[in-house]
DNA sequence: TAGAGCATGTGGTCCAACCACATCAAGTAC
DNA sequence: GTACTTGATGTGGTTGGACCACATGCTCTA
């Protein structure tokens, strides 16, 4: 039998040696989702280099929402592979919001660009959009701010998902998560919350109703709305000076 | 003087309490681009946790494109915190597409969708345009496949950056760098790299021209028709069969 | 048979040591 | 005096070993 052992590596650092071996078996196939890891000490033995390293990559790949670690023994321990790209853009973004290279305004507005064209792109038929109503349905129901806030994270991605892009639907998310904490923020330069929960139950059923009706146009320039009126509404002035010229 | 150590944290492991204080120095302001974050064994120290954490935490954040760790002595060493927005958006998606949870038709799709309404934003007259022109002047003088694709990457950003909008120049980007791999591979399917060479030159002053004329409609349309129009010729088959329902 | 308790294997954490590298300052040769 | 050599210093990079907490499953016992 052949040794894994991979040396000569001067150019890379050893837990991005682990990483590419990893990377080229999830691409290779032989690590799906749901897949496990080997052992970290299992690994590392196998490869060549030190636990610490393969931890480190492990940690990189957790990150990036693509293993999650269990301790303890059974189905839930051990490092699975799994597929949460909505995590990893998500804390990116956060990072780098927080360091003041992303602006905040960017951030709205490319929700605005996304959630617009997946109301656009929905079909009337689309399943997520019954998970929307049902979301919709239980915003009635009078509940604290956070609640309502946490429904309509997923009222929102129910939309997105129907438009049928993963991508377009990991990046909504990951976008929404990245101002999560600014957003929650504004609700306290409300004015009256009940009115503005109110107003936004109401754009959120004509949001749903245009797309049952295959009013794909109509429902974007409702979301766009949507979206920039609440962020308008508690604070967040736009950056561009020229509104006409937004699509 | 008191202490930064931190303790009682049964809930989450040692190295995301790095991670979130080094946050919380970022939100603050104390830790800014071009700042340096203490020596491993510095903070270490000040947090109370042995350094394997503080480097697990730095992994992490350097997988995040949010700092830069460099050995030695000198401006050059240490680890500074740096904002690439890019890299780890980049990162993260070319790992997923490797899981085949985000289908690289869709990769294509969003791209579409960002660099259309980058070109339909664009400013005729915004700085970008310039340098972009100058990377259509070097396209035009015979380049290896390479080469080209290489000033190819360069042109598109550069357009997207002309919309100013980081987020959307960011994600652009990343995408871009997420099928880079899976593009190169398509040219081998390409009749004739010449042949296309011209015409993707073509469709670039076109594009160009269409938004220093200020016609961001027709931009858009061009540029949309122009990343699809590759990655059909390379091969790509379309996942969505009503290309009507298209923006 | 039902329960308690141990064996096993997982990730989580820490420590101590060593290496490679880049800079800078002191010393040395000319 | 100038130019070069040489060592000291401080940085991240890597390793091996040790121990812990945890979850499961087996085994022994009452």
């Amino acid at each position: 039998m052949w040794s894994n052992h991979i040396k000569y590596h001067g150019l890379m650092r050893t837990h991005q040696l682990v990483l590419r071996w990893i990377e080229d078996q999830l691409s290779g196939g032989q690590l799906a989702v749901g897949g496990r890891l080997p052992a970290e000490r299992t690994l590392a033995e196998q490869l060549g280099v030190s636990r610490t390293s393969v931890r480190e990559a492990i940690r990189v790949l957790e990150a990036m929402g693509v293993v999650r670690a269990g301790v303890g023994s059974g189905p839930e321990a051990g490092t699975v592979v799994i597929s949460d790209p909505t995590a990893a853009l998500g804390s990116a973004l956060r990072l780098h919001v927080a360091t003041q290279h992303l602006p905040v305004e960017d951030v709205v507005e490319t929700r605005v660009l996304l959630e617009s064209w997946a109301a656009a792109r929905a079909r009337p038929d689309a399943p997520e959009l019954d998970l929307a109503g049902a979301l919709l349905d239980d915003m009635d129901e009078g509940h604290a701010v956070d609640d309502f806030l946490a429904l309509d994270v997923r009222f929102h991605l129910a939309l997105a998902d129907a438009a049928g892009n993963a991508v377009v639907s990991a990046m909504m998310g990951s976008l929404r998560e990245a101002i999560q904490g600014y957003a929650g923020q504004l609700t306290a330069n409300l004015p009256d919350w009940d009115v503005t929960a109110s107003r936004l139950r109401a754009e959120h059923r004509e949001i749903l109703a245009a797309i049952r009706k295959d009013d794909g146009g109509r429902a974007a320039e409702l979301v766009a709305a949507h979206i920039r009126g609440y962020y308008k509404e508690a604070g967040l002035g736009p950056k561009d000076s020229d509104p006409a010229r937004l699509p």
